[in-house]
DNA sequence: ATAGGTCTGTTCGGTAACGCACATAGCCTA
DNA sequence: TAGGCTATGTGCGTTACCGAACAGACCTAT
């Protein structure tokens, strides 16, 4: 069995193609490892490839002039990069650098226009995508302005969690920090604070989540929105949803 | 001449379609007068009609759970409602609300995504749309929670000013507050700190600018970024420009 | 074992917002 | 001309951040 056959059917919005829809789309991928830190966009720049992570985590990061990177979203399997190709744009308007490591299907962004076209629904399937991720920035931009930094950590906490598919993450203060357009010292006040109400623990880059529950009930709503959404409208009729099991090259 | 004609070339998203192509278009359409306070999309609901609006301004509002309506960006003849539809969604992600009155080419849903179809190139032109809008939103994050009000307050008159193309804006503090997601107090001291440079003036309701550029010298950067991105996105290449002088009805 | 790097905790003063309450000022109508 | 409504101004205490600096804790390498 090969690499590619070996990732099929990994990648959620890919499982909403037909087995043969998917098995020719995934014919024009390659499979690739993503490694830590790996920059797969850079804002202004021409992209070259569109990525369907099948395992990782990819964060999706924006900068306006004068200010840091902030991390709009995370992409794991239920995503992919970058929807600017899906509107007809070559240039990304985000960075996006792998936080975890794992897999994702490349494929050609020229090759991806065409794909896009000649799959029938496939287009419908990813507009709908850029719905949901459209409807994720409106949250986040509303979620900057009035929502504490505390409850912002614990939702983007369990942004990785989801993704990671582990309650161990590995990720500092300082990470966090930068990730939320915050001072370290913000992140340690409100991590000390989950840390306290037994949430979480952490030390030296690795935190763990013990209540999931109670690190919902500590998030805004806006993690319980985004994800409530992205089902509602993914899943909404004319999909073909079926789950093969993953399965992955060692 | 009827009053279809008379819109006729007066959005600048048709505009980028040939004339046979944009007469072929309005043909769809009506004509419809917008009245100040006129809610034409609800969050949640199932949009009946797309809307491209020719003289007059619209709010385009995002309401997260325990929060107030927070604009998002206002949409005027540069623009359109909703781009959900563009996306294939028939739910409306934000509020609209008509904040000057004016006009607009109206479509139902439905026959708007017909058309989208038939035309050729309409689609690359309105996901170009639909980038641009996004990168907005994506700008709208970063700029809630890195810059200053008073700047802020300044890129909202600014973004008025460009959509009523007039200097003179009728809205009250109260109403800015609101669409800033802040108090009423703060729009009175950022307000009365542009007052005292001497960049704008207003009383009971009626804003005027004086400076338009010490008014974007104050705004934050976030306003040109919006601008320049709109030109460089929608008029590069494959669209065929050409600009119909306005004529409205009386 | 010691040294240097990385991660986390704490402290200080400052500021831009907040909520609440009340005061003034312009305009309209009776 | 008085009364009432709406729009704007102000004042006070509180809070959630900010920037800068420093202290401790832990990890790894020489």
């Amino acid at each position: 069995m090969s690499i590619i056959q070996a990732a099929f059917g990994s990648n959620r919005l890919l499982n909403l193609l037909t087995d043969s829809q998917r098995k020719n789309f995934v014919g024009s991928c390659e499979l690739i490892n993503l490694h830590l830190g790996d920059v797969l966009a850079v804002p202004g720049d021409t992209v070259a490839y569109v990525y369907f992570p099948v395992e990782g985590i990819i964060s999706w990061e924006k900068q306006i002039i004068g200010s840091p990177f902030l991390v709009v979203t995370l992409i794991g399997n239920e995503g992919m990069l970058c929807i600017n190709s899906l509107l007809g744009v070559d240039i990304s308007p985000c960075r996006a650098i792998v936080q975890k490591s794992g897999f994702a299907l490349r494929i050609p962004a020229s090759t991806f226009m065409h794909q896009l076209k000649q799959i029938a629904d496939f287009d419908v399937i990813l507009k709908r995508y850029a719905y949901v991720s459209y409807n994720q920035v409106l949250q986040l931009a509303a979620c900057n302005l009035f929502h504490l930094l505390e409850n912002r950590l614990a939702r983007l906490l369990l942004m990785f969690q989801d993704r990671a598919q582990s309650d161990e993450l590995h990720v500092t203060q300082e990470q966090l920090a930068e990730m939320l357009g915050v001072r370290r010292v913000g992140v340690t006040k409100a991590a000390g604070s989950l840390q306290r109400q037994n949430l979480i623990s952490y030390s030296r880059g690795n935190v763990i989540i013990h209540d999931l529950n109670g690190l919902k009930a500590s998030s805004c709503i806006c993690y319980q929105t985004d994800k409530k959404n992205y089902e509602h409208i993914m899943h909404a009729q004319t999909t073909h949803a079926n789950n093969v099991p993953m399965q992955l090259p060692s």
